[in-house]
DNA sequence: GACATGAGACTTGTATACAACATTGCCCCA
DNA sequence: TGGGGCAATGTTGTATACAAGTCTCATGTC
């Protein structure tokens, strides 16, 4: 019955969006463990606010995928296991190819000179071993290939994939992705840009593609997913 | 100020998901146009329950794209234009093939069974001008597919994803497919089943991306759209 | 006449209260 | 001693009531 410790309340923004976003980070930061319960009056009391909102949030939640409830049954952190990570990563093998084909027919100058910036922040980030700040910026460039596409079904989708992606790796271990694996990617992530640049739709999906190639091939990233799931493992 | 005929109340189980499963079927119907505002306190008298419910119904079809709100701003049925439903197709155009790869890899012999009788039952369907029931099949080996792949990410995308399809095509047009277009989706289908049963991932994921070529290519499934966008086009 | 402005009505957001349902543990009986 | 039923407890689901914000339209001023 014990309930984790309450961290002290966020922002408290009193709107749900903020819950969600809240709470989603607490998920997928590991801080609401996969399984745990959430009862809404105490998640309710733990953010300052009644139960309707909350409700609202975890139910916004469970559309994501983040949490599961049943009717009269309360909601739980979802689980994840290993199969569905890469389950996961073949649903984004897909949909990152389509949204860098479309953002090189669509995107604009700004859309390319933002890329550019967080190439080079995730550049600086990543040599100076700032691993919350590497994985930030490596969400910043997902989310802007799915702004720069004009895709808005891909961006919603995308969205959730990338959360999702982030829950599944845990952030310790980002820091043993092997640096020759890293600077192939990054190499990789330019190539796209250029193509887009290019307006080149076919070698920006070839360039996306060989993005996430690498990333399957990278045995330091299957350890990073490998090892996220033992940990989730050792607690249900 | 005047708010739609009030149709006569549906099942009106009172759990939240029924509620979401009536709505966005008018949605797609048209029976609730793009644009419209949708008054809680309206919709909930209409379905018999209190705001609350309601709310969470509201929110998760916002979620799901097919209603916009903004706080104190009101709710309104989304608006799709045709650039948007192209884009929609784009995004299934690499769903379905990644999705029939791995159902290749996956499925069960009930699921092939299934598969088969949902595939007998379109043809019967299409051949008696059944365009209702043309279109129920179609959803339902459409659902089939994400199933069979077992990949849960796939399984959500995908639901959305045909749901919004469903709404970009309206039902009445379904009949104007050239009969010859129809058959080589049905011929291409059973390809993709036949390439399943044989765990051939990449037979099958090649048979789905045809699928999908077929539409593309088929004039009559062109115009459906456009129609479908013509007459939203007229109610604003 | 055009525009700023404020009171009023109206809609959404949230808290509280209560009803419906699941679960647990006890007691009774075989 | 084991199992079934029942009450006690607790959590979720929903209705009602009220607070907070937005929009409209009339009014007054320049």
């Amino acid at each position: 019955m014990t309930q984790p410790t309450p961290t002290q309340s966020s922002p408290a923004r009193s709107n749900v969006q903020a819950l969600v976003d809240t709470i989603r980070g607490r998920i997928i930061r590991g801080q609401f463990a996969p399984g745990q319960r959430l009862k809404e009056e105490w998640l309710a009391a733990e953010f300052g606010v009644s139960r309707i909102p909350m409700r609202e949030a975890l139910r916004a939640l469970a559309s994501e995928g983040f949490v599961r409830s049943e009717r009269y049954g309360g909601t739980f952190v979802a689980t994840l296991d290993a199969e569905a990570a890469h389950d996961l990563l073949d649903v984004r093998a897909v949909l990152e190819p389509l949204a860098a084909a479309q953002a090189a027919m669509r995107c604009t100058p700004e859309h390319l000179e933002t890329f550019r910036r967080l190439l080079d922040e995730g550049d600086r980030a990543f040599r100076e071993r700032r691993p919350e700040d590497t994985r930030t910026v490596k969400g910043q460039l997902y989310e802007h290939l799915a702004l720069a596409s004009g895709n808005s079904t891909l961006i919603a989708l995308m969205r959730v994939v990338r959360f999702k992606i982030e829950w599944a790796t845990s952030i310790e271990l980002i820091e043993q992705i092997p640096e020759e694996t890293r600077n192939l990617r990054a190499k990789l992530v330019r190539d796209m840009v250029d193509a887009m640049a290019d307006r080149d739709p076919a070698r920006a999906a070839t360039a996306a593609a060989a993005i996430i190639d690498a990333t399957y091939a990278s045995q330091g990233w299957r350890r990073v997913v490998e090892a996220r799931f033992e940990a989730a493992s050792k607690s249900p």
